[in-house]
DNA sequence: AAAATCTTCGAATATATTGGTCGAATATTC
DNA sequence: GAATATTCGACCAATATATTCGAAGATTTT
């Protein structure tokens, strides 16, 4: 009927939202069991412990987060539309894997590694494909870009700049204002006169 | 320097930013204290109880959401405008309240009476501002009202009707769509053709 | 259909958290 | 400098919470 790796999909699903919501330290397993309407220690069938749960969410919504950018990326034709597309995309899901990263700080300590390798692992995808979104820009003579490591490494730093007010405060008023802003000055800096 | 009554306000301001975040229930004495950067016991020298407290800053909420409905009636003079400014003003500082709403429904029944009697006065506050907003409007022969008692409750049980998805859940993706398209009905059941 | 295995859950437990207290220390007022 | 007001660290009792366990239902296998 359903298998188990169902059921930890269908566990991980009802915990993130309350993990997103609380943080790691306020989400309680009654309320993951409350809210999947079932016993609390039947999850412990499927889970070995609520930080199991919580880094198989936080692994999730990564995963969620990439299969977007991915799409957003293959959505459009044009390299300008291409990187207009990831940068927003990569902002709008970001917003919500931010609150994980809020919930770690929540002075859980043992969790900053396993986060930071993620997020390492992270960066260094993105890095690629800002390069080979670039690369591609530069060939078909849309950017003026020679290095495109360089220039890559360059418009993430922007992207990390745009993502701390998210990290920081729960709501920024302009971050759409901001994010326009810079992507005017990005391309003001890469496109081909 | 700083009186008694400062210094509630202070506590009060600062729990309630992290009551509306977290509910009653996952809100700490210890985090209040932290965010006001006090020993826990110096709030317990202003403040009888956390619950005191909570319903100090439901208290004081409440009084910000009557004073911005005040004014945002006075701010423009058409009756028409009046009405507008009026909705949209209270569904978005609402928006703010039913977090404490949330809180409540956080299984603490004790405090249902206390809100519930907050909740019944601005009820009869709000009938009496729209019944006197639909008054003026059909003296000045903007609207077709002929009992203004009754318009009234009929504009404030839509109002209540807007509030549920805000209530239930955290967020309306289209919330302001609603608003104008009940706007829109509204208005044409009231205004003189 | 009995045995074996898988899945669920109520109850129990050991531990951590938390609202609230107390008395002593410090600052302020008289 | 006595009296009063304010702060706070240390403490406590009550509660909440993550996790375990064993028994009972399902489901599958033999």
């Amino acid at each position: 009927m359903i298998n188990k790796e169902e059921f930890r999909e269908k566990v991980i699903i009802a915990a993130g939202q309350i993990f997103s919501r609380y943080g790691f330290r306020k989400t309680t397993m009654d309320e993951i069991a409350r809210e999947l309407k079932m016993g609390k220690s039947s999850i412990y069938y499927y889970f070995e412990s609520k930080e199991e749960i919580f880094e198989s969410v936080v692994l999730y919504e990564a995963n969620i987060l990439r299969n977007e950018l991915t799409a957003a990326i293959k959505s459009v034709e044009s390299p300008v539309e291409k990187v207009r597309n990831y940068v927003f995309v990569r902002m709008k899901t970001f917003e919500k894997l931010s609150n994980y990263y809020n919930a770690i700080f929540d002075k859980n300590l043992d969790h900053f590694d396993f986060i930071e390798n993620i997020r390492a692992r992270y960066d260094r995808e993105e890095l690629a494909i800002l390069r080979l979104l670039l690369w591609h820009g530069a060939r078909k003579k849309v950017f003026n870009v020679a290095n495109s490591e360089y220039t890559a490494l360059a418009v993430q730093t922007t992207l990390k700049g745009l993502e701390v007010p998210l990290f920081w405060k729960k709501k920024e008023e302009n971050i759409e204002k901001r994010l326009n802003a810079i992507l005017d000055v990005l391309f003001n800096g890469i496109l081909r006169k």
